[in-house]
DNA sequence: TCCTAGGGAGAACGATCGGTCTTTCTGCTT
DNA sequence: AAGCAGAAAGACCGATCGTTCTCCCTAGGA
């Protein structure tokens, strides 16, 4: 841009192609299913060539590989952001399942990401499957650590609970009653928090 | 149709080459995914010829639909079966809640059926769909008036955290450890039905 | 006896699948 | 000024998709 700033400029187009094809595909297999989208029409609704489609991902799987950790980073990102304004362990479970109640609100919500990419893909030696697999492994060790750092008297019972009620919203507010399962949701985290007798006495404080 | 016996006899092959590509649709879409599975496949392990198969069904989807709805008149089938061995609503409840943890522990338990399809099948006015969402009304409708026979002071509030729970087993004892699903889910069970304070109190009986 | 419905066998349909190729143009680095 | 990496554009590949077709054979009802 200018003497002294030899830099790569603050990228103005990092690999918008790549992006955009990322972006795209999120979008798409989402809400489709990632089988029942094809190369084709990645590549025209991201405005994108096949070349520049193949020369960024090695291959349609490596795409949907891409797309499911993709979400998983988003969602780590959006905790440690959340760690950053809240303090107290206890909070930030609460917080950490509030966002799931707002995420099955939200429009469009097609169920869980993860659990539909894993309903098509059951070889757990796919990438796809091991990078869902990942997702709901530091899932639990989250909150596996919250709980542990909140006082509570048995974190592994609690987590699996938790767990457990998670994967029961996410079904729910696909294939059920949104309303209902979010309440019954709140209901189940009081009640597995307050049964650690510490200091998670429930109530959004 | 004529005298004497002349009926369709006690059907010696009710239709054979049907029943073959239902039972090997439900065994490939169920282990491999539906989209995965494609009709040369079908119709090569179902020991079938093409012409047998559109005969039969009038394509594909209408194939998938009949797979849906025979898991669900399988568990239908297989409820009424212990409603007739069981009197009291709260030990059929348990009986119902025991088949699921059967279901995940069993061998080649590869997620819910229901769960997976609706994956594939996001559009609700798709037979596919309607089909899953039929059958978890059922279960609902029969989880609602178990409770209510076995005289639980909130049926519509333990129904929905039974189906919740339920929904958190079946992903869990798939994408989870399966020992910690039934333990978590029979401590659920027991946990929904205490609270309802009448004369079901836990326990086998 | 005929006759016909149902199944076996397989060719063929257009469409789309995922993937590779060549060519051209632009924009940056050297 | 030269050169090169990345992207656009699109032809092209074999394979498979779901579907329809013809032909033949066999068993069972009229």
């Amino acid at each position: 841009m200018s003497p002294g700033f030899p830099d790569t400029a603050p990228t103005p187009s990092p690999s918008a192609p790549r992006d955009r094809l990322l972006a795209t595909a999120s979008a798409l297999f989402y809400a489709e299913g990632i089988h029942a989208v094809g190369v084709e029409r990645l590549i025209t609704q991201a405005s994108v060539t096949r070349a520049t489609f193949y020369r960024h991902f090695g291959g349609k799987e490596e795409l949907v590989t891409a797309y499911v950790e993709a979400q998983d980073a988003a969602l780590r990102a959006q905790y440690e952001e959340a760690a950053q304004l809240i303090d107290e362990p206890a909070g930030l479970l609460r917080a950490l399942v509030g966002g799931i109640s707002e995420t099955v609100c939200g429009p469009g919500f097609r169920g869980c990401p993860f659990i539909n990419a894993a309903a098509e893909y059951p070889d757990p030696a796919t990438p796809v499957h091991r990078a869902v697999l990942a997702h709901r492994t530091w899932f639990r060790t989250v909150l596996l650590e919250l709980l542990a750092a909140a006082g509570h008297s048995d974190p592994p019972w609690a987590a699996r609970r938790l767990v457990m009620i998670r994967d029961g919203a996410m079904v729910g507010g696909y294939l059920g009653e949104r309303d209902e399962v979010v309440t019954s949701l709140a209901t189940v985290v009081d009640e597995v928090l307050g049964s650690g007798r510490t200091d998670m006495e429930a109530g959004p404080g």
